[in-house]
DNA sequence: GGGTGTCTCAAACGTATGTTTCAAACAGAC
DNA sequence: GTCTGTTTGAAACATACGTTTGAGACACCC
């Protein structure tokens, strides 16, 4: 077995069930019994528990902001001169994703997952090393959707951003969901690029929403 | 003291505590010493730290699914005959929690913050419990959308959900965001009233965008 | 074939968790 | 005041966790 798959079989028993049940609720026995490998592995090779929870990241996310970079330069070059607009820059961000190479079938689920996860559960240390390695085309998809929606104050900009995060994340991370994707329990079509072919205009709709109005009838009402 | 204000104590640290940092994040010995309460009291009084996280839900729940179904019942009777808009149904939900009393100045965004948790932390008995407690005037609501918005396909319509549903628990759940509300860092404007006021327009936009579109250049591409 | 570095394994370590115990303190009723 | 049921307190319990250890297995190079 050469330099050991180990690594590999750890990170994927990791992978899926950080997936499945998040971070803290996953001990490094579970990994290693899914993995069958020995319970110092993890140590061994990786160091610690938060350095594997790095890895599980870094498998994918490396490959993935690379292929995004191309996307982008892709689609700058395409438009020369002026922006894209916010449809193509979703459309480049949600193909690259769709059609990274995958190690099965329900590689993007489980990722899109995770990524919600890191958002949401507040472990701090991922949320310091995702910033430190994949800060730069993170802000080159801010700065494009800034070109796309130049209409937008900075403040509605901002939680329209937050806004399409959510949607996102949390419905490629819901658990429900993903175990509808997996056992394809609503029918007719439940894989992601189809979810993508429905989320997109959903965001792009959201995000261009006309200007935030106040809130009919709470502006009489006791504000508590 | 008389009957035990230890309830309380422990009711409101661990509602505090639980949205900084999750279920699991959050030891018993954590509560009791921010509560200023013995440890055994926890299981003196609710028994287990899984229905400790139920009592607070429900703290907040019951009287919420109340106001709820009242609210509801205006509207319908208001509208009497057909059926609320969409715009209406959502309102009626966000002023429903923005006005609900709250213990303190943070009550709404502390627990919308559980309420994402809830939701994205896969806590099996949480989901359980909140299901059973409080299907009710979650059916209601869902049966409303379903009257506001006819012209989806109920596939359309299951997914816009979700992202609706992703869209909101997703933000209150962040925990930048939160203290971005919390320590008013973005300057301008940060209350809960206010992140409603422009996630309401958002959601409404999305929820009624136009028909779902195949993806533009996906179909010619290698599906791998 | 002896030596070297890499990897695996079973066992143990220290610590933190949720929960239990049981005696002490307290309240209100008689 | 004494009794009774309720609530608190300090300590211990059993268990699970992440991590470390040290001996053994294995492959490779000289």
């Amino acid at each position: 077995m050469a330099q050991s798959d180990t690594v590999d079989r750890i990170l994927d028993a990791a992978e899926e069930l950080f997936a499945d049940r998040g971070f803290s609720e996953t001990s490094l026995r579970m990994i290693t019994s899914k993995a069958k490998v020995n319970l110092a592995a993890v140590n061994y090779h990786f160091g610690s528990k938060n350095a594997l929870i790095h890895a599980v990241f870094a498998r994918f996310l490396t490959p993935f902001s690379a292929t995004l970079e191309n996307a982008f330069n892709d689609l700058e070059e395409r438009c020369d001169g002026h922006p894209p607009t916010l449809n193509q820059t979703l459309w480049a961000l949600t193909e690259s994703a769709v059609r990274m190479p995958q190690r099965n079938e329900n590689g993007i689920s489980i990722f899109m997952r995770l990524l919600g996860l890191a958002y949401t559960q507040s472990q701090g240390h991922l949320r310091k090393f995702l910033e430190q390695e994949y800060s730069q085309p993170f802000s080159r998809f801010m700065r494009l959707l800034k070109e796309a929606t130049p209409q937008l104050s900075a403040v509605d900009r901002y939680w329209r951003i937050q806004f399409m995060l959510g949607a996102t994340a949390f419905t490629m991370s819901s658990s429900d969901a993903l175990r509808d994707i997996l056992q394809n329990k609503l029918g007719v079509e439940t894989t992601v690029q189809e979810i993508a072919a429905r989320l997109v205009p959903f965001l792009a709709a959201g995000m261009q929403a006309q200007d935030t109005v106040l809130m009919p009838s709470l502006s009489e009402a006791p504000v508590a």
